[in-house]
DNA sequence: TATGAATGAGCATTCATTCAT
DNA sequence: TATGAATGAATGCTCATTCAT
């Protein structure tokens, strides 16, 4: 097995047993159990308990960012790109949510370079919808002179929020993922002449 | 000084350090230093670190849940109430955040009956919530047949983002309730015939 | 009630509290509740958890040799001071043994006046068992040649185990103090000409 | 070092702490001074201090039963049975003082499982007495018709408290194991023609 | 005098990290 | 390179003792 193989068999089973367990109940001996090996040899690859937490990390909001980028830079409509968006972000709604609690809660464990890449991944992220918004806008789907910054939160607002809950009390069936879009383009207000 | 006055002391002092550093970083000294008391005083009023954790929790989402039932219940209109408790949110935001990752990173500390509080409290949060959509629908500000759901995940989300990310990114100057509510209200689409 | 009847009403709460629970588990505060009082005034009386022990077990070895004392100082024969000192042996061995095993687990516990206290009142009390032989020589009943610590040890010896094991093992029914007396006094052996 | 040896190590340090400052002070950190090792090796081997404590003593017990076993099996003489048997106990009988203290005065250490032993130890070790009075019996030595349980307890007693003071007192010389049994199958008394 | 709230020294135990093999 | 036995720093909690009332 190559180190680099070895490295990512290490984080897999490290990021395994952090959403399990969560950052402080997470023993490195865990962690070697799960991946089959020492915990002497974790230690060859990584300087410290710390380091595996913020590579599991790093890894995974790149590689989410990654994903949500390659979505959002289809050649697809605008309500296609969002409903793809969304279904996304359920299905990494768990992994997501477990590692941005431990994200949040240590946040004396994050290294400021850590902070650097997350702060950079957001505000990629945040353009990359922003640029979505743009695509709405040539669409003629999204009105030219709304606040960007209030439909961005508005976007990731509803999708945490509706998807947590769904997540969490674990409800069964189909997300209609169109009425989402609906609700975030049309609001939920009587028609009005002026906004 | 009261025994229901020093165990307020020790939970604000707890509360405090819980905020900052986490409650594994946490330590029993530094409650006990902050709260200005000897450690082996806390365990005069309180069996555990964890109970400490549980008690100021409680009190904490219990207290934040009357607050804002206070701001929903009383004689004004839909968009004044909803103003209200935006900048309810805001205010509390910072708290509420690292409580809330405390809460949601430790489960194994959260006791059965501490969840049960929790998972209260929201139901009833919601219903709140739902209470004042109706009242928006009655005042013809809000359309009947939309998604209850979707429009109480949407309330949540754009508060929790958008205020969220007004508090995590340092902005300053004033912020615009009445745009967060058009937002929601008006939804940021291009006026369609049909939804 | 008066100082002197204060400090006994400590000392034999603390000696019930020792004797159930041993010295190291028994807390000042089971101390003060049993004597229905308050911790700090066990600290008017007394300087230190210490020298409720001690004075609690000085008061007892000083009490059992001067009941013991009392029997063998009777007008009575060698048989009949015999019996009563096993009696009375029994009646007091449970407590006995408590604090015994205190004081021998616990020798750091034990200043070196106590020590001396607990030395002297060994040394008399053999002395007395070595007088009560010196009876039975007088009386004819035992042999003048024998070797009086021998017989001392063994006196204390079937006394400890023989009445020990009764009550450790919670046998029921009297017992025969004569046939404890005859076993010292004919020995166990086929009767033999020389010795 | 074999972890058969690193145990029996940690066991004869322990033994060597209890012995010298009883269980409760006997700090964790003393065992491993004493093994030479570091204290968070000995929880490499032991759950907890207590199963330090019951370990080193069951060990004992066992081990001192063992020993006695092998004495009254011998091919011998009663005689010769009792005097060896005297002898190891006269050698065992410091440690044994210390362990039964420690034992006895911290009923609440010993899980029930150790009682057993202990009581099994007990009940075969007082079988074992009985046959080498059976013996003594069959090589006319001991008369037929004497009370077992008391001459067991005479024994017993005997050697523990003639031995014991011996230790206690620091006596300097040979014992005389003879006279002691003579003690015991002559008894102290004049001789009688009836009892 | 009597009290009990407040105290902090003291210790068993955990677990990330090291390093000899 | 891989290992896991060994380590000891770090911390929650207990309870004898103090002292203001």
């Amino acid at each position: 097995m190559s180190d680099v193989d070895k490295r990512e068999l290490i984080i897999q089973s490290a990021l395994a047993v952090f959403i399990e367990k969560g950052f402080y109940n997470a023993k490195i001996s865990d962690i070697a159990e799960k991946a089959g090996i020492g915990k002497g040899t974790i230690y060859e690859y990584f300087a410290s308990k710390k380091e595996i937490f913020e590579e599991a990390f790093t890894g995974t909001i790149v590689n989410n960012y990654e994903k949500s980028r390659e979505i959002l830079n289809k050649k697809t409509s605008f309500r296609e790109k969002l409903a793809n968006y969304f279904e996304y972000k359920y299905n990494c709604i768990t992994i997501q949510r477990s590692l941005a609690e431990n994200f949040l809660a240590h946040g004396e464990l994050i290294s400021r370079n850590i902070k650097k890449i997350f702060f950079e991944q957001t505000i990629k992220h945040n353009e990359d919808l922003r640029q979505l918004i743009n695509q709405g806008i040539d669409e003629k789907i999204v009105r030219a002179n709304i606040d960007k910054d209030m439909m961005v939160s508005c976007i990731l607002g509803i999708s945490n929020t509706y998807l947590g809950t769904w997540v969490f009390m674990k409800k069964e069936g189909a997300i209609d993922y169109n009425k989402m879009i609906d609700s975030i383009l049309d609001g939920f207000g009587e028609k009005r002449e002026e906004n």
